[in-house]
RNA sequence: GCCCCCAUCGUCUAGUGGCCUAGGAUACUGGGUUUUCAUCUCAGCGGCAGGGGUUCGAAUCCCCUUGGGGGUACCA
């Protein structure tokens, strides 16, 4: 079997869409699982919108998953450069190389030009498509063209008579096109920049990819792409189209569609954890070959393979992925949660670096169970904090105001005050203990306790609860509930 | 408009002609655990888009309809 060799290759344009990193995750799985190499290329000819600033971020976020690459920009290989805006010196033997064989022509068509052309096309119900117009310039024609200071591109000349253009793809099986519906696309720009379909092919061709996994939006440019490498005499490399990622109104995943987040960036800033969101992500059109649903990364390279990719698209269900981020939270090591924790809750207020670790640990780990996201935790969080807010005060006075609920709270106190520790099992026994000696069922016993000791009705367990505030301040709570009686 | 892709519970999906009375996950509902919430656990709800074929037999194959998505650029 020859070499696997993949590629991932995304423009510096902005933020790393979610769509976008699922397509980088795929090829990076299929080239682990085949120990082949994964390859970082940038695809940076869009002048216009391509920045520098935009190529980091592709790093950050690629770097936040692991999605480590093999080959490209940044760590070199010997298929390089890897810009685009680098192998302009490249692309222009070829393009020299169709212009020498007629298989490419320049035009000189303005923009205007074409539009008006493609406005009566489709005014007249045809499909809007480049006439051919300068395809068959002769040179005197070019040269006045010329002089008038025209600039022009250069088009690949499509095949005149129909025939079948067959993209063989490992997700869809063989799709194919007429010929007839490719007119003479772009290929040059007018300020010599190679365009996408034709810059991929020379690309794709000299890095030696062996598979193009990419986004189903590229499958109709596929067959203009065939086109370009039978042109130059090559091979194709194979194809494989993987499926869109929906927003839940089931459009394409935008910032309109939906409560879900776009960008990675918005994922990672809300304290997702990369693993969660890796193998939920894995899961958007793939499938293993069992019931289980959660894997690290290295799971997922043993399990992956293409023929189990879906063929349907998905539509990205934040919910589930919550479900997941929740559980990589609570089965993650404390202290990786708390060092995740610290930010958001330095951000909300909370400086807790020169408190006692073990401490801040309790607290995390008291909180941890009911989050879906790290940046929730201050929410959470805030019970513990400055004086105590009760949610509903007129409920919750009457609740103190109930027979026996004095007893109970001045119980606690004494209990409380005579702890040896603030070890969460010997308050939890102490509590129990506390309960039945007293005259009180649970519901009148933990229920007036936990208004006190927190302000609300439902949260934490209370031994951790009293283990977080420690003796001086439970105590002032059940003073300051005491004194509401 | 034209071209291409897709179609199983609300959502992610399993399913490649009989193993399907369609399985799992999430969400939702209800029990259990817990004083409570969350967690955990058990149970329930819920689906083959519609219509034609092919076949002894169809979620699975074919056709049409419908719906959704993508493309149709001097964007990638």
């Amino acid at each position: 079997m020859s070499e696997v060799r993949v590629r991932f290759a995304p423009s510096p344009t902005g933020q790393i869409h979610i769509g976008n990193i699922r397509t980088a995750l795929f090829n990076y799985l299929f080239a682990k699982k085949m120990d082949g190499t994964f390859i970082l290329r940038i695809e940076d000819t869009d002048r216009e919108r391509s920045a520098n600033e935009f190529e980091d971020v592709i790093h950050q976020e690629m770097n936040w998953l692991g999605l480590d690459w093999d080959e490209g920009v940044k760590v070199g290989g010997d298929f390089g450069p890897y810009r685009q805006m680098e192998r302009l010196d490249l692309y222009k033997e070829y393009i020299d190389k169709l212009l020498e064989e007629e298989r490419a022509y320049r035009c000189y068509c303005t923009p205007e030009e074409l539009d008006q052309m493609r406005a009566s096309q489709k005014k007249a119900g045809e499909a809007p498509r480049y006439t051919g117009k300068c395809r068959n310039l002769t040179d005197k024609e070019r040269i006045d063209l010329e002089k008038e200071g025209r600039e022009s591109v250069i088009r690949f000349k499509s095949p005149q008579e129909e025939r079948e253009i067959v993209v063989d793809d490992l997700i869809r099986g063989q799709v194919a096109f007429s010929s007839d519906v490719i007119d003479d696309f772009v290929i040059v720009k007018s300020d010599g920049i190679p365009t996408y379909n034709f810059a991929v092919v020379i690309d794709d061709h000299l890095m030696e990819i062996s598979h193009v996994i990419r986004g189903e939006d590229h499958l109709s440019n596929t067959p203009k792409q065939i086109l370009v490498y039978q042109g130059l005499g090559w091979d194709t490399p194979r194809f494989a189209h993987l499926s869109m990622i929906l927003g839940s109104d089931k459009s394409k995943l935008s910032k309109r569609s939906g409560e879900a987040y776009v960008f990675v960036s918005e994922y990672r800033k809300k304290g997702y954890l990369p693993q969660a969101l890796l193998n939920f992500l894995s899961l958007l059109g793939w499938s293993p070959e069992g019931d289980e649903e959660v894997f690290s990364k290295e799971e997922i390279i043993e399990q992956f393979s293409i023929e189990r990719v879906n063929k349907s698209s998905a539509v990205f269900d934040v919910e589930k992925l919550n479900w997941m981020n929740g559980l990589y939270i609570r089965d993650a090591q404390i202290d990786t949660i708390v060092q995740l924790a610290l930010p958001y809750l330095k951000e909300a207020g909370y400086d807790l670096e020169d408190e006692d670790p073990k401490w801040v640990e309790l607290l995390v780990d008291t909180v941890r169970g009911s989050l879906d996201y790290i940046a929730q935790i201050a929410d959470e969080v805030d019970i513990f904090f400055g004086e105590v807010e009760y949610d509903n005060k007129e409920k919750v006075v009457e609740t103190f105001k109930q027979k026996d609920v004095d007893l109970v709270l001045e119980t606690l106190k004494e209990r409380i005050e005579a702890l040896e520790t603030l070890d969460p099992a010997e308050i939890k026994s102490m509590l129990k203990k506390t309960m039945k000696d007293l005259p009180v069922g649970g519901r009148k016993f933990y229920h007036p306790t936990r208004f006190a000791l927190t302000g609300k009705g439902s949260g934490p367990e209370l031994y951790n609860v009293i283990a977080i505030l420690g003796k001086e301040e439970s105590i002032k709570r059940l003073d300051k509930a005491l004194s509401l009686i």
